[in-house]
DNA sequence: ATATATTTTAAGGTTAACCATAAAAATTCA
DNA sequence: TGAATTTTTATGGTTAACCTTAAAATATAT
């Protein structure tokens, strides 16, 4: 209906049509490998029950059945019914990469767009599905190669591929540290409530302070800073990651 | 199964699901809102038909359809049948906000990220679909309020928001231009080939020439710049956008 | 060793975004 | 004013990612 149908030469330039997203794996399936990654940290023998899962994402038995089902035939990882799934290497090497790019856009929109650490892990939650490699070692570079995200948390390099202790090197849980010695904030988990009550208490990464009180009992911890003294109860020190503090410096 | 089951006090701090992407409008309906937006402008009557979108998106005349009555129930457009869909003013709300967001994106990986400007405009095709207006504005206020993409076209800011000639304002198809005249580029249509093509001719944003011949019969323009003549199709120059340049300055 | 509880899976459903085929309706052209 | 062409729409499919209900398999605890 126009003017050259019997000219058709060279594959001229022409309004393409918008191209269409092909990923390998999408959203769901993503968020699944970083989750069973995430979750198996603290699960024995390193397996993620289909039942973590379930709680995790707050989708049924059967989807989590269905997903990891398809994540296997993926080569993803390898299932044990009743005993849970392990990522393969290629499904480890995916969760990393996810979490490299989470990283990454946590820390840009901190660091250059300014906003808050409890308001980027849903923005980056996000993004991360639509970083190439290219886009994250891009941003990364353009960061100036930050070693943490605003939560204190690694951000993995290519090396750390296979490190299986990425979340936890070298830093001790809070919960797990002695009366009477000085830490220094290293991280945090990545959770808004969380992040937002550690606003209202002034703590934030790098704080130092001193334990004064472990209540093994009541399951407290009573830290010293700043001229406050704060309780944490157990289930709030488990979230918070800790390096020990050897000369003992004033920080008052 | 654990500690706390009778002590269920306050919202207490514990593990978050992943949150669910609950967004309005979804990729696949956005880049229709955007391409009716697009293809308004050379349509008459601002109508843009089914067949148009067809072609546009290599999608069936069904899907189509399909899309264009599900955009009319959300009242993102007026749709009347073998004539055309128009936006209402909501759907040209989310065309410029898409618009915006896309350009923002693609300014920032160029000129933050060193991408080329041929590179941009896929990644941005993505993105845009999860910037929010806080993002947006983040993101455009880090890259100092600017006012064009890396192709020249215009960033719509809130107060564009109905103007229907931001994609032309003050410029000229350079296939309308003069024999003689001397001309700026101020922009070029986003289209990859486009732009590779225009990288191996020394072609870019600000680029001033003279033209030197301006064939009607088989439709080419001859440019002079940096000492050397080159000719376009008439294809092409209806996909650059120039200024008359006045005071003629030495340009070689 | 059972009974109970948990975990898995079968069967079938929903919605979004695409597809194909073909009938119906409107437009355009001679 | 037909006849040819184009546009629309009815019907029915597909896949991905979720869901419910309920049966089957396994684990655990007495
Ligand atoms: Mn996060
Ligand atoms: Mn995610
Ligand atoms: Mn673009
Ligand atoms: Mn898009």
């Amino acid at each position: 209906m126009n003017n050259q149908q019997a000219i058709k030469e060279k594959p001229a330039i022409k309004d393409k049509p918008v191209i269409k997203a092909k990923q390998v794996t999408n959203r769901g399936e993503e968020d699944y490998i970083k989750a069973i990654y995430k979750l198996s940290d603290e699960a024995e023998g390193d397996r993620v029950t289909n039942h973590q899962l379930v709680t995790y994402f707050a989708h049924t038995a059967q989807t989590v059945n269905e997903m990891v089902r398809k994540l296997e035939k993926k080569k993803i990882l390898v299932y044990q019914p009743y005993k849970g799934s392990l990522l393969t290497a290629l499904g480890k090497d995916e969760a990393v990469r996810l979490i490299r790019a989470h990283r990454i856009w946590e820390t840009f929109l901190t660091e250059k767009l300014g906003y808050a650490w409890e308001e980027v892990h849903e923005e980056a939650e996000m993004l991360e599905h639509l970083t190439s490699s290219k886009l994250a070692d891009k941003l990364y570079a353009f960061l100036g190669a930050p070693t943490v995200c605003p939560h204190g948390n690694y951000i993995p390099v290519l090396s750390d591929m296979n490190r299986d202790d990425l979340d936890t090197c070298g830093r001790l849980k809070l919960s797990k540290a002695k009366k009477g010695k000085q830490y220094c904030l290293k991280g945090v988990v990545d959770d808004k409530a969380l992040l937002v009550y550690l606003n209202g208490l002034a703590i934030y990464i790098d704080l130092c302070f001193t334990i004064i009180e472990r209540d093994l009992i009541s399951d407290i911890v009573t830290l010293a800073y700043g001229g406050r003294n704060t309780s944490l109860s157990g289930a709030v020190a488990q979230k918070l990651f800790v390096c020990e503090v050897y000369d003992a410096e004033d920080n008052t």
